[in-house]
DNA sequence: TAATACCCGACTATTTAACTTGGTTTAATA
DNA sequence: TATTAAACCAAGTTAAATAGTCGGGTATTA
């Protein structure tokens, strides 16, 4: 178990997806406009975890991606070791060759620790997440901005491009 | 609440240091050895330790760190933001300034995550650790190999070295 | 048929951890 | 007093991984 800004990135994004993906599949670009991310990247981020069948895509104009299954049957955990396929299961976290092949004097600590960051993480579903009151919040004022930003005229979005971080 | 290599390295030297902190100071030469962590990045590593008030230095020859205080009053989550002093907050983990000053979609969960880890680790002391009979065991093979290598002629230790990861 | 959107692979920039080098200072001991 | 073993210090270097870019595709459907 890797906790990455990766990982962090594709929770985003799945979160988006269980929020918005009422009314049809959700084309990357507006995920991308929402949470910052930028579209390639999310591309590299969506490819896998439609490869671990977490979500699936529709082509074409009007198409974009869908959640595979119900929002409260995708936990965290499952996100997030989904797009940390390359898990070289750092040093000690993997299997117990730590110390030439011995285990290390820690191994076992951070073995527990995966194990309860595991099991807190696998305990959330994406339906746990949309139906609290702070990420609503969190929600309707992206949307709402996000509509700001459609509306205003292309010289001020430029403006803010070369402002935001 | 980072989690790095730096700190499983940081709470490995603390908890050689519990277990062989009984005679006097321990050399960073022998935690070197026996943990199979380079010497100056020890002296990094210790450097921010008794910054921190967690070790105490004695200089000159037969010299070495001690603990600061009894090692059931030392918690992993106190080593780990020790040697992690420049916490950027990692853009979500910090303050809520994640999306332009905003708080980001999936903020209160990663913040929940670092709670539930950092009441795991501030709940397990050095002294848990030294009493676990898994970690005895460990501490007793590096004991035992430290001694094959001190006898072993200067020969075969490079070849030791260079076979090495 | 053209626009939309996914798909893919290689490439690059940046950051950071991990480690190295080469010293200086301190204090025990022979 | 000279030697030695240790802590202390400050740079610089290496290596790996992440985040992001670029330029091409290919499938779908309004």
């Amino acid at each position: 178990m890797r906790l990455t800004t990766r990982g962090r990135y594709a929770v985003t994004a799945m979160l988006d997806l269980a929020l918005h993906g009422d009314n049809g599949p959700v084309a990357l670009a507006d995920i991308s406009a929402r949470q910052d991310i930028s579209l390639s990247y999310l591309e590299q981020l969506f490819a896998k975890l439609r490869k671990n069948a977490l979500v699936r895509s529709v082509r074409g104009p009007g198409g974009g991606y869908c959640l595979q299954a119900d929002s409260k049957d995708i936990n965290i955990a499952v996100i997030i070791d989904a797009v940390n396929e390359t898990t070289d299961a750092t040093n000690c976290a993997g299997k117990g060759d730590c110390q030439g092949g011995q285990v290390c004097l820690t191994h076992h600590l951070w073995d527990d620790l995966s194990e309860q960051i595991h099991n807190f993480l696998s305990g959330i579903s994406l339906a746990t997440l949309t139906q609290q009151q702070r990420v609503k919040q969190v929600c309707q004022r992206q949307d709402e901005s996000q509509l700001n930003v459609n509306i205003k005229p292309e010289g001020f979005q430029l403006i803010e491009t070369l402002v935001a971080p």
